[in-house]
DNA sequence: CAAAAGTGATGCATTTTATGCACCACTCTA
DNA sequence: TAGAGTGGTGCATAAAATGCATCACTTTTG
């Protein structure tokens, strides 16, 4: 759109960080840009980038000023797909920032379905941890979140949850396969291999660990879920992931049992959006769709 | 703000209903207006008008921008005072539309009073009914309502309420001076005299009475809570009212009595915002103050 | 210590964009 | 049927944005 000019502008300033950068990036001239960051900082009333030797940075002001920008375009964006919404089939896109775990079922079975309904809507999935996934919302860089147990973050609000027991993994063969019910501590006196220590299901087993005056001792320490789950297979070793990501395929046979809730409380899986914000229209029926299925899960027990 | 030129001919064009007699009004000619117009339309990629024979209308699309429109306008300023409150002193424009019982006490000492702290910030006080109250919200006319029992309704976000039972007032000499309890059949035995019916107090009083299978019958029904206030000194009767609205002065002696909570339930004074809007800083501040406030009168008895 | 390579700012000619004017086609109203 | 509305459009003109060359300044480099 033509008379946000100036802040895509803006946007590409404080991106590249001058603004004869910025001008090459947006192929215009150093002096138009130059100009018009000036003009808008009068008519605004005050200035948006502080002049460094270097370069430019924003000001405080000029924080607030971009996040406006962002969220000013977003709704236009909301708004442009209403519209569109209202002359029959649903166009949209929506952008998910999510963890691994829901990368090998769950995004993609519920994606394709959406989409078998909604050709025109189509789709972006990053992967994030949870802080990294609150960023992306609060930047308008994504619309939604599907994270697992974040430490509850100022902008990020709860659309639904579900349960999510940490869950171990094994090959048949493994002492623990026949077990009933598997306790912390026996998984720790074998070999184990844990995701690296920003991932939550790590954070958790660490918490239990030490309530139980254990350490952990992986023999692999990963942030790939995909590689813990394809290497139980291999070395006889116990994996720990969340169910929502895990499901026997019968080529690779593979056992999960859940950890005790006595040593390691039940994690939560989050969908959430930035706190505040209306979403555009197939952000927020896809959601509406998520928590359905979530909440189905729960009490079919299937995921 | 320059850029947003577009928008203020929009919302121009939508209040004079045509396109010639909205450019008078903003004194461009109607051809550079009519251009500017299908321009948008263009680039925003629908109609926002539809043509009629006798001048032009917001169609559903158009309905959805201008709404974008208010909102992109009013959080623009909102970012402009937040920026000026990071310079010092608090600057800004609160503007409330509140019910008839806040203007003869409770607000003015709270705006003076609120206005001695920070001289900048000036004030706009609409009286509304409750769903006027919700429709200025919704327009961005008002940045907080301050109302008596509204129907709960979907756009309205409650901030803070305090129960406000229903008060019959009267002159000295009145029969019901010396009762311990009021109750409503007893008023309603009595010459009484009813805000309109689309007052809050009078629906309350009304279905009560209902209940009672009585019917009210005043002598004066009036929308001037002003009126009522004096009236009952001239005759012998009986006005109702809320207690935020009333405080006896010496020199127009007057008793004041609940009405039995057994006859009608307690209403609630509400103030709120417009659902999901981030307000500006003074007004956000000054909603914080007042809820504060209101929630102190509910312990300590006041007001 | 000096040269080089950055940076943002500015005056001036040029290009692009928006506006105003005159007029058309059309629809209701009197 | 004439008149007074309406929105839409071609064309000349006015206004605004841009590009170029250059300045003043700071940091980096040799």
């Amino acid at each position: 759109m033509k008379h946000l000019q100036t802040f895509y502008l803006i946007e590409a300033v404080n991106r590249a960080g001058s603004i004869r950068k910025a001008a090459e990036d947006m192929h215009i001239t150093a002096s138009a840009l130059n100009r018009r960051i000036q003009r808008f900082e009068t008519e605004f009333g005050s200035q948006i980038f502080e002049r460094l030797p270097r370069g430019v940075r924003l000001n405080p002001a000029g924080e607030l000023v971009i996040q406006h920008i962002r969220g000013q375009v977003s709704d236009l964006e909301r708004v442009q797909n209403q519209v569109a919404d209202l002359s029959g089939e649903r166009r949209g896109h929506i952008s998910i920032a999510c963890s691994q775990a829901l990368l090998p079922y769950f995004l993609p079975t519920e994606i394709a379905r959406y989409r078998e309904e909604h050709p025109g809507v189509s789709f972006s999935v990053n992967v994030r941890d949870r802080a990294q996934a609150e960023k992306d919302l609060s930047t308008f860089a994504s619309d939604l979140a599907l994270v697992f147990e974040p430490v509850h973050l100022v902008d990020f609000e709860v659309l639904s949850s579900i349960p999510q027991p940490v869950t171990v993994l094994m090959a048949p063969d493994h002492p623990l396969a026949e077990k009933k019910e598997v306790r912390l501590r026996d998984c720790l006196d074998y070999a184990h291999i844990l995701p690296s220590h920003h991932i939550g299901v790590r954070h958790l087993i660490e918490v239990a660990a030490h309530r139980l005056s254990r350490t952990t001792a992986p023999v692999v320490e990963t942030d790939s879920f995909e590689f813990i789950r394809h290497y139980v297979l291999h070395e006889k070793c116990l994996g720990f992931q969340i169910p929502i990501g895990l499901q026997v395929n019968p080529a690779y046979p593979m056992v999960l049992k859940e950890v005790s809730s006595k040593d390691i409380p039940i994690g939560h899986l989050f969908l959430g959006q930035l706190k505040g914000r209306t979403l555009p229209v197939a952000p927020s029926r896809f959601a509406l769709r998520l928590a359905a299925i979530l909440e189905d899960s729960i009490n079919n027990g299937a995921e």
